[in-house]
DNA sequence: ACCGTTCTGTTCTATAGCGTACATAGCGGA
DNA sequence: TCCGCTATGTACGCTATAGAACAGAACGGT
């Protein structure tokens, strides 16, 4: 038996002996054919997947059945890290892009290895994951969807975020942040103010009907919104049996 | 210290009393003007920011100068988790968007309140942020970038995932996980197969020429493989011990 | 050796967004 | 009050990519 493995997996191979030997107790080796899917968007995971000579494609696949390579996970990685950031599953799937083989854990004994762990810790990645959400509608939209779109999605996510239905914000500096030109912005706000949706005028935006401006944009935004809620609920802190809360979060 | 209570941070305000008051004995209040930069590219943090009634754009700003919104964060979340990720610094810059305010806590008590957490943990949490890399410039890359650079920019980064120089793939797939036409990438090999860098028929693609594949990339792969490297360089430590492995699952 | 299927190549038109240039309009200081 | 600056509006040609339709080419089972 070859001592130094060509395509063993990174991860696993970082580990030290005494960890590495409690996992591989528990380890499974499947083999992973092209086009195999691991998990489907929504699924609750029950492995993490750590591929040795395999390719994973994580996708997000619209409702127009169209579809957009997120990430792509091989020997360096793993596959279903949101059984460890906390969220249980993702919005994404996880097909196999190139066949061949991996290792594979019972989300659960990965969970035990992370049973100390205390809430802030917990909190944390379940925000991490929420986050890593937008950044993957993030490349979704910029593939797919307009400009007229984006804007859309890009104020909704600003206004959640705000006290008012007011943002303070030139078009000079949307377009940065869409990554877009001004001009572009210029014209897509000027639709919406055509529309009554909003009202603006050097630098001050008002939102007046912000369900239209929901019906306006794209998918991407509900998307976030509804995973960004799921994964953080945020009950208030200030309820008496905080306490006996913080128990869920391990497992 | 006054405790903003209409635009409190949603982070902090689901922590427990006990956390919350350990974490506010070392939290600074602080203004944060538009445009401001709390972070540059590749910074090492010294703080994270709970913002309460501002928001921070994280940009990715390529060597064109042009820039493209990563996320965006506000009272729902915290600035420099790069800080518990266990990167330190990321390749975006954070710039407040809309002007406000914000808790600041040293990196080090954030740290403090994880001084528990064992090797597996840190390992996960760090292929994780490599990951978020990935997915970013993802975003990056749709908004940007040809066809050619992408495709180049895909090729590369399934050949550092194989063992050849060969991988099968065919264009339909791959036009799926770009999200483009599957002509377009049909055009896109060809000018590739035309100067030589790959080689391909039906579904089987061999990389002649990696450099020149690098050169005709975007930017957005060497920046993803800098930073994985970075996060995760598998030091030579044990190598896996086959004994370990259950012998039903040995390879 | 054949035939159907699966890949790849080509060509057409349509359009969104870009680059560029320049015009207008509102605010704010002197 | 005026000037200058910044923000917004508009217009024109250009290009990359989408959408659609179809032709050729190679593989693989019977």
């Amino acid at each position: 038996m070859e001592m130094c493995k060509p395509q063993q997996n990174h991860l696993l191979a970082a580990l030290s002996m005494e960890v590495k030997e409690r996992l591989f107790s528990h380890m499974e080796w499947v083999e992973l054919p092209l086009g195999k899917v691991l998990y489907e968007s929504g699924d609750t995971m029950r492995h993490v997947y750590f591929p040795t000579d395999s390719i994973i494609s994580l996708l997000y696949v619209m409702e127009s059945g169209a579809s957009a390579e997120i990430s792509v996970v091989g020997n360096e990685g793993l596959v279903g890290i949101a059984l460890f950031m906390g969220g249980e599953s993702t919005p994404s799937r996880a097909v196999v892009q190139s066949g061949g083989h991996a290792y594979r854990l019972p989300g659960q004994r990965l969970k035990d290895e992370f049973n100390r762990h205390g809430e802030l810790l917990m909190l944390m990645l379940r925000y991490t994951q929420a986050l890593i959400t937008q950044m993957s509608q993030t490349a979704v939209c910029n593939r797919h969807h307009s400009i007229d779109q984006q804007l859309c999605r890009w104020l909704l996510l600003s206004l959640d975020r705000l006290p008012s239905n007011k943002l303070t914000m030139t078009q000079e500096l949307i377009a940065n942040m869409l990554g877009v030109r001004r001009e572009g912005v210029t014209e897509a706000a000027g639709k919406l103010q055509r529309l009554g949706v909003i009202e603006y005028s050097r630098g001050r935006i008002t939102v007046l009907d912000r369900h239209k401006l929901e019906e306006l944009s794209c998918e991407c935004y509900a998307v976030v919104k509804r995973e960004t809620d799921r994964l953080l609920p945020y009950t208030p802190s200030t309820m008496p049996d905080e306490r006996s809360i913080a128990p869920k979060f391990r497992r």
